[in-house]
DNA sequence: ACGTCGATATTCACATTCGAAGCACTTCTG
DNA sequence: CAGAAGTGCTTCGAATGTGAATATCGACGT
């Protein structure tokens, strides 16, 4: 794949095009097996093992706002409700009002939802360690880390998008 | 995000965590930023764009069978025929039987689908600039590519899943 | 106090994806 | 060559995710 020739000011050197492609390609196969591995294993979606974590593992009273997790497990609040909605039927989290705000939902882990959770953290695990980590170094993986997270912060800061800013345009005509 | 605790054995150190989350994030924001930005610019998803890129760009005919294609750009077959479906209905690329196998179909690009990848192109390189690379330099980036690529070739290597070989069970009793 | 604006969550219609089942054709085997 | 097994693609039903529209509530200025 190599977007060359008609768009030179604007291409990627082949370097750039290769860390791309390797990128997105080795996260959306890791992501697909581990979504094979966790329906299998614990009957969850990798949306749903990552609300777990968030709740059972990260917060110290096992609960959240409803945004606040939309915010870090799928890019829209209806998705979240959808998941929320699943969840609760399968009695992992349930859902109350919040005592500072009446509009605010907060989500909290029940017990069985710490089980499934439990259940399902060693064999996600061992998938990511068998895929990802079987071929880099321990400095390769602190390299990774060290590339990514400064990326990570730079998207996060960055404006979802609006008003493309080309370069000195006076006056964008129609 | 830890996995802490109960699962010594099994566990990731917190550099292999960081490394884990940062991958998965920023492929997952990258991706939807990219979305969005073929969504409105050329009314694309990325699956299209692959595909036109795939038969624009790295085939001499501008053709490819239909497996070949599903390999590369989704998980299913059926994925790629309701695909392959809506870029015909909207004349971006067109479907044939295969001289030598009748049961194959060929994908062939059209010239309204080259037009589409041309004006699509600049876009999209932009973006993926803009977010992906500016934080990096460009040791950074050939390091990026030089330590997930082996990675992507082992995902590629082991097999799908099946028979999670657990350490010497000498009979699975079923 | 009132009205406006912004934020929170849900509902709804729609698009996309997957897996299983089915069909048509090819290849292997006897 | 005939039957069996395998391939390539499509159809179908179900699950998931998104954005737009909606309803409710909080914050703020007048």
């Amino acid at each position: 794949m190599t977007f060359a020739e008609p768009y030179s000011e604007l291409d990627l050197d082949d370097a750039q095009l290769r860390a791309y492609f390797a990128l997105m390609d080795v996260a959306a196969l890791l992501r697909h097996r581990v979504e094979q591995q966790l329906r299998e294993a614990s009957d969850l979606t990798y949306v749903q093992f990552k609300v777990l974590a968030r709740l059972g593992l990260d917060s110290p009273t096992g609960s959240l706002r409803m945004t606040e997790l939309a915010d870090e497990v799928v890019y829209s609040r209806s998705g979240l409700t959808y998941q929320a909605g699943q969840m609760e039927k399968a009695g992992l989290v349930e859902r109350s009002p919040s005592p500072d705000d009446d509009r605010g939902v907060i989500v909290t882990i029940t017990e069985a939802g710490r089980a499934r959770l439990a259940k399902a953290v060693p064999g996600h695990i061992e998938v990511v360690r068998e895929l990802l980590f079987t071929t880099l170094t321990g400095a390769d993986v602190g390299a990774l880390g060290a590339l990514l997270e400064p990326v990570l912060d730079h998207m996060r800061a960055s404006p979802p998008r609006s008003a493309t800013p080309r370069r000195k345009s006076s006056a964008p005509q129609a």
